[in-house]
DNA sequence: ACAATACTTGACTGAATCGATCGGGATTTT
DNA sequence: AAAATCCCGATCGATTCAGTCAAGTATTGT
């Protein structure tokens, strides 16, 4: 599981429109200011996050996004899921996208056994962390000093 | 942590070696046949690891590939970072490659901070397996019936 | 010596993916 | 109607991936 570019600016964003869940919705532009995103490759992802269901868009002058579930309801592991594929190391020991591989006996493939460990050990992670999960660990990395209004996700 | 199909193959050829550490050299040719493998593209791929020094080579007319060190030796995150680079899912959490990425406080990045605890937990298996516990899986997988000829790796 | 066997080296190729960028269209508010 | 905003598809250059190829060098058996 390796985040690509676009990965990561998927999971910045949803962390913003986590963040402003329940006020409305975020223009991309301000997105794409706030975290130093390509504005058009970011139109790109929300699009797909939109299509996906992650999202909400609303158009004309007071337009923008927004989560379409709840912050507690979105995992890590679906978004990456969706922008990156499988989670696994490789296809014969991923749940979502199964492929299987050449060796003879996958049962007593000893590579495999080990990557099914490797896989488990980072759905285990993933699974367990919500975009809610995100929101809270940024206001606790931030600590209680801070500004509300200026995150730094 | 995407094993390619390379990757993929060098661990086969090298479980391959493991399993016949102690008996001298094997061939390319073997190796590629027993593992399906298309025999220039393994030759690339042992070259690698040859100058990577996880194995040794022989040349001439009894000539083939063997283990350099013991397979106790040889992890398996050892040889997958040297074969597809960092084994954490970004740049910024890598110990051995480690990259900085673009959001303004690492220290305070929500998202980092599930990354790196992806990345222990990639690590925490690849670390603890090495080419001779692989074997022994293999050994496991097979049970005691088989004619131990016969490895299905 | 010499032929056969194997590894060595480096270039090459075709397909796919990645990280964007662009133009122009559709929709909503004022 | 004008302005703001999202929407959609095409395109692009760079890189990576999987695999092939040709010609070379070293070693060994006879």
């Amino acid at each position: 599981m390796k985040l690509s570019q676009r990965g990561e600016y998927a999971l910045r964003a949803l962390l913003v429109l986590g963040m402003n869940h329940g006020s409305g919705v975020v223009r991309i532009r301000d997105i794409a200011q706030q975290q130093n995103i390509p504005r058009r490759f970011l139109e790109q992802i929300l699009n797909d996050l939109k299509s996906a269901g992650f999202v909400l868009s609303k158009r004309g002058v007071a337009g923008g996004y927004r989560l379409q579930r709840e912050p507690g309801e979105i995992s890590l592991a679906d978004i990456i899921r969706h922008l990156e594929g499988p989670l696994a190391p490789v296809g014969c020991v991923s749940a979502n996208y199964y492929q299987r591989c050449s060796c003879p006996d996958e049962a007593k493939c000893a590579i495999r056994s080990v990557m099914q460990e490797v896989r488990d050990a980072i759905v285990g992670v993933l699974d367990g962390v919500s975009v809610a999960h995100l929101c809270d660990r940024v206001r606790d990395l931030q600590g209680p000093l801070e500004n509300p209004l200026d995150y730094v996700i």
